[in-house]
DNA sequence: CGCCAGGACGCCC
DNA sequence: GGGCGTCATGGC
């Protein structure tokens, strides 16, 4: 990755980036697509860090309004753009399967999110459809000035006083996921360095949270990249391209070849 | 209108 | 330990 400043802005080029790819693939849900005639131009955030950011060519980007200093501490990491995706294709296509996915998406990244966004974000996601996921946190972060609540303020409401969100039967599993990270029964950042067994074991004892909502917390909040969730889109592609199970050389970075199978096998008609 | 959504829970056997 | 109905809501 390299990158200039440009007045306001931040230029960069990293080959291995895909606006629509990365943003629009279900890992993460507050960021809003500006219609716009041939440049890819995203609004989003992460906790209460907010970004516009433009693709105006293959691996080419504009970081609109960003300071040199936040760019550095914020969205190098957040892009993962410290490491070297390359590689990690070049690795991957060892596989037959994964080699196709790769081709077919190239400019996936696993993005660094916050364990706590995660963690309610997928909460919700459960038995749901993207544009929904989207609306509910959207009302969510909407309530508290567009910013994400953190456990402490979401911890003062109810599954009652959250109907706001119309988030359905998850209104009392977000309830209980507040309070148990207000009060430290739930201790994210240890859970996040645990063995992978007992890190999901601690995520479950959240009311709501099962095997793939875990999952996908420790793979898209925690950086684990051997995390590997499983829906119905990659059960389909466990069952029917790999039947003796997955090729053990990727197992250390399962979740992220896991993000190019599910990108492949939905758009595959 | 009915089907389904990046599931989990509770209950059953 | 596996199978199944239920859970809110709304996108398509």
């Amino acid at each position: 990755m390299d990158y200039r400043v440009q007045g306001n802005d931040i230029i960069v080029y990293e080959p291995d980036l895909d606006l629509d790819e990365t943003l629009d693939c279900g890992q993460a849900f507050r960021w809003k697509k500006i219609p716009s005639d041939h440049i890819s131009t995203y609004e989003g955030a992460y906790l209460n860090d907010s970004l516009r950011i433009s693709q105006t060519d293959k691996g080419s980007f504009i970081f609109h309004d960003t300071d040199e200093n936040d760019f550095i501490s914020k969205w190098i990491d957040y892009f993962d753009f410290e490491t070297d995706y390359s590689e990690l294709k070049r690795c991957f296509s060892e596989d037959e399967t994964l080699a196709k996915a790769c081709s077919f998406a190239g400019g996936i990244r696993l993005l660094r999110q916050n364990s706590w966004e995660c963690l309610i974000s997928f909460i919700i996601s459960q038995n749901n459809n993207i544009p929904r996921i989207k609306g509910i946190i959207d009302r969510l972060c909407e309530h508290y000035n567009g910013c994400f609540p953190d456990a402490d303020a979401l911890a003062e409401e109810t599954a009652d006083s959250l109907g706001y969100l119309r988030s359905g039967f998850r209104a009392k599993y977000l309830a209980d996921a507040a309070d148990k990270v207000h009060s430290g029964i739930t201790k994210l950042d240890e859970i996040a360095k645990l063995p992978i067994d007992d890190a999901r074991n601690e995520l479950k004892k959240i009311k709501g949270v099962g095997p793939k909502v875990a999952e996908c917390v420790l793979l898209f909040g925690m950086y684990r990249t051997d995390a590997f969730p499983k829906d119905v889109w990659i059960k389909r592609v466990l069952a029917e391209y790999y039947p003796d199970g997955f090729p053990e050389f990727a197992a250390e970075k399962a979740g992220i070849a896991q993000q190019y199978l599910f990108h492949y096998i939905r758009n595959l008609h």
